[in-house]
DNA sequence: TCTGGGGTCCTAGGACCC
DNA sequence: TCTGGGGTCCTAGGACCC
């Protein structure tokens, strides 16, 4: 492939139409967090977990490191589990029962994620240094279009030697593969912890390359190199295909992201509707997305597992809680919903979801709880092993203060600001008509005609009271 | 995989309106 | 009244991602 990354013998795209886009992947980014602070986690089997605090059985993996994933420890698994494969304590017999636990032993951490976001907005602020536009996807993963910054150009500067070079197809430095080694080294230095970075003309590549030599990986597919390095992957690699996909595709003989741009799109369309051709042009490297920032979040939502029961008591305590707490974090961030749903696990798992719609958004916690409550009506008797509170339908142009606590680029003080903004209602003065008129959904006591003053009355303008048949 | 928690997007059917 | 067809909104579920 001599040449290959030469500017202009793109033989296969629109000459000056490449773009360099990074994926930044963090390394198992909260086990890197709490190494960071406790150095002797270093090197030693990590696992960060949830829900494992009560001595309950509902905790799962959130992250294990690399040391702890040799064991066989895998993301999702139940952390007893996860447990049962640590060794009891490093160069000791597993059967040495006086050997400490895992969790004695502190390789179990409990996840802090105020501290990792800590960390993370040290990443992030590296990453809108080094890129004009930074798409942070989640906490440990953004997108970078770092066109203008650098370029598919081979690297004529012979200065920075490449003791290793990045794997991948491209066995010719070009500048790009330099930038991002770059970045990676800021992060790593300005952060403390380890990233690893896909280089290519477009996301969905680019993703696939942060991926391809985890963790401190550094993948560089130029322009030309797309399809032969796709070729040869399983189609599970391909962002957007997921157990039922790649089972859909196996049957139809299709075990590879080569076979998948080979196939016929009308016959993928067929199999797997509108998301067939989108995933054929990706296992293609077709991918004309730009890069955009992220934008406002769609809905906000709160669950947690519990033993199942069917106890009304303790299910309708923890929707209270879940509600409160989801009410509390929109107002944090200063915006409205018009819809609140909730979701019902019923063993084995089976996922049930309900909601009801508002006629106008609102910032209103009893609502949220009002709503929920009645909604779960609808499961009273059943046994629930999870139960969930969600509101959607967001509205953020109402608020003034949109300074949302994380949301915001460039507000360097982070820390403190969402109680800050968490200010009651939105609106102002003027007592329109009363909410409570339309709190007929509820089953009965629709009582209440009290001063019920909430923020849809508050609103101005549209918060129209009179709204007939959400019931 | 006896499956945690927080999200996104897509689809399909029904209600409702013109 | 037997009959369109289009558009939009809503709800529920599913697949997927980290």
């Amino acid at each position: 492939m001599a040449g290959g990354t030469l500017p202009g013998t793109d033989a296969d795209d629109d000459a000056g139409s490449d773009r360099v886009v990074f994926h930044v992947d963090m390394d198992c980014f909260y086990a890197s967090c709490e190494r960071l602070r406790r150095p002797d986690l270093v090197g030693e089997p990590v696992v960060v977990g949830m829900g494992y605090e009560a001595g309950e059985t509902i905790g799962a993996v959130a992250t294990a490191s690399y040391e702890a994933r040799a064991f066989g420890v895998e993301s999702a698994m139940p952390i007893s589990e996860a447990l049962d494969l640590l060794p009891r304590r490093a160069d000791a017999d597993p059967d040495d029962p006086d050997a400490p636990d895992p969790v004695d032993a502190g390789r179990y951490v409990p996840v802090d994620l105020d501290f990792y976001k800590e960390v993370a907005s040290d990443v992030k602020a590296v990453l809108r240094d080094c890129a004009d536009v930074v798409r942070e996807v989640s906490i440990d993963e953004a997108y970078l279009d770092v066109t203008d910054r650098t370029a598919w150009d081979a690297a004529g500067d012979p200065d920075d030697p490449p003791p290793s070079a990045a794997s991948g197809p491209a066995a010719a430095r070009t500048l790009a593969e330099g930038y991002a080694r770059h970045v990676k080294q800021r992060i790593e230095r300005e952060a403390g912890v380890p990233a690893s970075v896909g280089v290519a003309p477009n996301m969905s590549t680019a993703k696939v390359a942060s991926d391809a030599d985890k963790p401190d990986g550094l993948v560089v597919v130029p322009p030309g190199e797309v399809a032969p390095f796709l070729a040869s992957l399983p189609t599970a690699d391909i962002h957007g295909v997921g157990p039922v996909t790649e089972r859909t595709l196996a049957e139809m003989g299709i075990e590879t992201a080569g076979d998948l741009a080979a196939a016929d799109p009308d016959r993928l369309a067929e199999e797997l509707g509108e998301r067939g051709p989108d995933l054929h042009r990706r296992a293609r490297g077709d991918d004309d997305r730009a890069v955009t920032p992220t934008g406002l979040p769609k809905s906000l939502s709160r669950e947690s597992s519990l033993s199942a029961t069917a106890d009304e008591e303790t299910k309708r305590e923890t929707v209270r809680a879940l509600a409160a707490d989801v009410a509390r974090r929109a107002r944090e961030r200063g915006c409205l919903y018009r819809t609140i749903g909730i979701k019902a696990v019923e063993p084995p798992y089976e996922v049930n979801t309900r909601a009801r719609s508002l006629p106008g958004p609102v910032d209103d916690p009893d609502l949220v709880e009002s709503v929920a409550l009645d909604l779960l009506d609808e499961f009273a008797g059943d046994r629930v092993r999870k139960l969930g509170v969600r509101v959607s339908k967001l509205d953020f142009a109402e608020s003034d203060q949109a300074t949302l606590g994380g949301f915001e680029p460039g507000d360097g003080a982070r820390e403190g600001r969402d109680a800050e903004s968490g200010r009651g209602a939105v609106g102002t003065g003027g007592d329109g008509g009363k909410l409570t008129d339309w709190i007929g959904g509820e089953p009965t006591g629709a009582e209440s005609d009290e001063d019920d003053e909430t923020a849809a009355d508050r609103r101005t303008g549209d918060g129209q009271a009179s709204l007939g048949d959400w019931s």
